[in-house]
DNA sequence: TCCTAGATCGGAAATATTCCTATTTCCTGC
DNA sequence: GCAGGAAATAGGAATATTTCCGATCTAGGA
């Protein structure tokens, strides 16, 4: 998956593609591509895109999150650490995450509780489903022993 | 389970029983006792507690959160909707959530990954695991009316 | 009853997020 | 290529949530 791809496909949703979008899928593509990929805060992915793109707002960022999640390309993740983060949702790798309560790190579980999901489906078949997510909270190897 | 089991718990844990504590335990018991109970955020729980002991901070109601937490009494619910959520658990009724992203209502799911739980500790088996959160957002069959 | 570690209050501070308005800009149709 | 208009942006103000801090109070053990 690359940037053209992912340009073509907003431009198929009639979305405009400015140079502030364009640098905040830059940013979220890198994290993306990184062996260990951390989800992003609104604050963090300012401070990476203000490197190549200096004028850009908070606010931008916070709409251009909320835009991208509406057309599925961007996913939520709470890591309990008191604001929201964001990655980069390839559908063909959908995933969860481990998270560590002390320093905030994240592992990925490749795998998802779709059997809950359909029996929360079957539970409630009036609820319509949008998204889902799966977090596992704990002490990580480095951390727990600094008990 | 009734409060005086709980005080009974929280007494043997050493802690300290405040008419403070004891307000915000009766809040979360009524709330868990309701049938369809909602997860409450530190705002609201204030708001319920003060109608019984007005002079309680808000501090002291989110210290009070923490320190339940740590002791297993209370568990942390994410609604997307920019606060935490906590509600009593009852271990003998663990379960998650289903919550609308337009009214904010929220649904038990009486069943748990456990299976994911457990790969993810075989995944990852030197994490520590505290705590694990699953959680279906969407519209409930009252939102998706009104689109 | 006294003592003291631990808890509380109230307000200030720190964070995170959203709102607002004037201005700019992407894209469509010519 | 150019103009028009709807959509997007910047920047700062406003709001909301959560934490911090110092002074004071108190639950529970000795």
């Amino acid at each position: 998956m690359f940037m053209c791809d992912i340009v073509a496909r907003l431009k198929k949703t009639g979305i405009r593609l400015t140079p502030q979008r364009q640098e905040v899928l830059q940013v979220l593509l890198e994290g993306a591509l990184l062996e260990e990929r951390q989800p992003l805060s609104a604050e963090e992915i300012l401070q990476k895109v203000r490197q190549r793109y200096p004028g850009i707002s908070l606010d931008t960022i916070y709409r251009t999150l909320a835009t991208f999640k509406k057309l599925d390309l961007v996913c939520e993740v709470n890591f309990r650490d008191g604001c929201r983060r964001f990655e980069l949702m390839l559908q063909e790798e959908h995933h969860h995450h481990l998270v560590c309560l002390k320093c905030g790190h994240a592992r990925e579980l490749p795998f998802c509780p779709a059997d809950c999901l359909a029996r929360a489906q079957e539970h409630y078949p009036d609820f319509e489903i949008a998204d889902h997510a799966f977090t596992v909270y704990g002490y990580c190897e480095k951390c727990r022993k600094s008990y």
